[in-house]
RNA sequence: CGGGGCGUAGCGCAGCCUGGUUAGCGCGCCUGCCUUGGGAGCAGGAGGUCACCAGUUCGAAUCUGGUCGCCCCGACCA
């Protein structure tokens, strides 16, 4: 391809709006264009990278033994309804309504078509596991689209659903896709972390989430260096190495009300008593499926609504509003605490090591001073309920816990019957029973990969592709278009690449030699190929990659295979660190 | 949906506060000359409903009200 004819748009300053370094880089190198918010335009450049990523993962789905259906993007509201998931979805579905009066949604996922088109397929056991999976445009209504490519109204997403006879069949298929996702983002080029998720309102009781750390993500991951533990942070356990005292001090003195006229958050009633939030505790009040509950954490801690929610085995937990709150307790909000408290309560286990505690009094403008948990408030229901912080201990290895952002680019859910029992898919066993299909789901964003690819790798000049994703492999760059002895070696070298498979880019344009390579360090192909006089006078052209400082001289009646070889040897040189990281990696087998 | 910011040429911006010729600058684009290993130089040229609507005024890019759009923070997020 010549650069002439090859629409690359690249622009010289930052669009105003682009922040993030994934969507300045890819609208300065011309790959994308906005039409509106979360809503873009794939150059050819940008669509090149695009599909080189679908190509791994379909090649990786198929040898994962998965089948590649395309389900209709357009759906009735009706399976929605179905499902149950039209009210839980909310505004985020979009729907629209077409001739003839139906109610219609553009699928942001495809569970509901999905159960519907194998509760009619799938009869028999002897049908059972299957795989399906579609590459496709999803759309969301999202409330606030963010970071160019990152998180917008449509985008292409691959998302596999297995199909499976039982809990064994099902943990076979999740480990598959579980393994396939590993192999496509190595050999994406992406680096990624795998945390143990939340699987959240797509339901399901098993999830990992696939993340590529860097600024512009949007989760928050907690990990463990020393031992590889990681998880999000609505998953993450806080390790158990904090003191409990199990037996409180009895002798301590009687704890004494004091009055904290107007003093209601936890900052300002330690401010106004001088001492520190860690030696405080608050009670947040929550609706559980409906009735009020509460719970009990360290003043300076954050609850986490997934391991409450866990810990009180309801589906549902809401903050409670201020009139509720103050029928269930008696006082107003910014006065509760755990002394006396008549609505099931629930306790954080970092309260347990306190010796001593202050704590709202149930009454307006009154707090306790010297609260002993264990004698003046029962600790009988203590979890982990709080968010895992940086410095907190792991739970696995009980070493300490760091936090980075992340960007997810794949998460792999089990469904079990979640959906099969909602729409009633059903299938015979071996013993003629009717039964309920389990099912697995598996998503990758694919744009995602594209934009984490250079989260992941750029520099102040511009993009650094990864050789497998790169629009183009080599970058031709002949500097004197009107010199017949460089055009012939352009050409000789443009073919031989070719021939041998590569994808070649020369860049023909009638510019100074600095303009074109500001240009091809912004569009960030992998391997610069430079042809000039000078060199040319000496026998000689320069080889550089993109993510090294310098370049090479090769002779250049013998250039194409030295290419060639350099090629060969980073391949290999990637292999080798996929293979290193599989060997790094444990499968998480089914418990 | 709450908070903040911004809409003037393809891109980046000035002008607005204090209303008044034909709305300006840099980049990019077109023509010519010149130059050629890290975004050159000179000369000439094209390109604008100043987001939209209404109002104030003799007169509005500029003042007022509304609408729309975009970005950032938060809420939300399979």
């Amino acid at each position: 391809m010549r650069w002439s004819n090859a629409l690359i748009p690249t622009l010289k300053e930052t669009p105003a709006d682009a922040v993030a370094p994934s969507h300045v880089l890819l609208l300065r190198a011309g790959m994308i264009r906005q039409l509106g918010a979360g809503t873009y335009t794939y150059m050819p450049l940008g669509l090149r990278v695009l599909h080189k990523a679908i190509r791994i993962i379909r090649e990786e789905m198929d040898a994962a033994g998965a089948l590649e259906v395309l389900m209709p993007a357009l759906q009735p509201v009706e399976l929605w309804k179905e499902s149950g998931r039209f009210e839980a979805y909310g505004d985020l579905l979009m729907k629209l309504t077409i001739s003839g009066g139906h109610h219609m949604a553009l699928g942001p996922t495809h569970e509901e078509v999905i159960t519907d088109l194998v509760r009619d397929l799938v009869r028999s056991y002897k049908q059972l596991p299957i795989t399906l999976y579609q590459i496709q445009t999803k759309f969301r209504d999202e409330p606030r689209p963010r970071f160019g490519i990152v998180r917008t109204r449509e985008f292409v997403m691959k998302d596999a659903y297995s199909i499976d006879a039982d809990l064994g069949q099902l943990n076979t298929s999740y480990d598959k896709m579980y393994e396939a996702y590993c192999r496509i983002f190595d050999r994406c080029g992406v680096p990624y972390v795998i945390v143990e998720a939340e699987s959240g309102p797509i339901g399901g009781d098993s999830s990992h989430e696939f993340m590529v750390p860097c600024s512009t993500g949007e989760d928050t991951v907690i990990f463990c260096e020393k031992c590889g533990y990681a998880a999000n942070q609505e998953r993450a356990e806080v390790g158990q190495t904090e003191a409990t005292s199990p037996t409180p001090d009895a002798h301590a003195p009687a704890h004494e009300s004091v009055a904290t006229p107007g003093k209601k958050t936890i900052r300002e009633v330690c401010e106004f008593l001088g001492v520190a939030e860690s030696t405080s505790a608050k009670l947040l009040v929550y609706l559980a499926d409906g009735q009020p509950a509460a719970a009990l954490l360290r003043g300076d801690h954050e609850l986490n609504e997934a391991k409450f929610r866990r810990a009180l085995g309801v589906s549902t937990v809401v903050p409670a509003d201020a009139p509720t709150i103050e029928k269930a307790t008696g006082a107003p909000m910014g006065f509760l605490g755990p002394v006396g408290i008549k609505i099931p309560m629930v306790i954080d286990r970092a309260i347990a090591a306190m010796p001593t505690v202050v704590v709202g009094g149930n009454a307006v403008d009154v707090h306790l001073k010297g609260v002993v948990p264990g004698r003046d408030f029962p600790l009988d229901r203590l979890h982990d309920l709080r968010n895992a912080e940086a410095g907190d201990p792991c739970p696995r290895c009980g070493s300490t816990l760091e936090v980075k952002s992340g960007l997810e680019i794949g998460h792999v859910f089990k469904l079990g019957t979640k959906y099969s029992k909602a729409m009633g898919a059903r299938y015979l066993d071996e013993k003629g029973t009717e039964t309920e299909i389990i099912m697995g789901c598996y998503g990758i964003g694919v744009n995602r990969i594209v934009a984490a690819a250079v989260e992941a790798a750029h520099d102040a000049n511009g993009i650094i592709w990864p050789f497998s994703i790169a629009p183009y492999h080599v970058l031709v760059v002949p500097l004197q278009l009107q010199n017949a002895a460089v055009m012939e070696r352009t050409s000789a070298i443009e073919s031989a690449l070719t021939a041998a498979g590569l994808d070649v880019l020369v860049d023909d344009r009638d510019q100074r030699p600095g303009f074109k390579f500001k240009d091809a360090d912004l569009i960030g192909v992998p391997l610069r190929v430079v042809i000039g006089e000078r060199g040319l006078k000496d026998g000689q052209i320069e080889i550089k990659w993109r993510h090294e400082e310098s370049g090479l001289a090769v002779a250049s009646d013998t250039a194409a295979s030295a290419i060639l070889a350099q090629v060969e040897a980073h391949r290999r040189k990637h292999d080798d660190w996929c293979a290193d990281r599989r060997m790094g990696r444990s499968v998480p087998r089914a418990t």
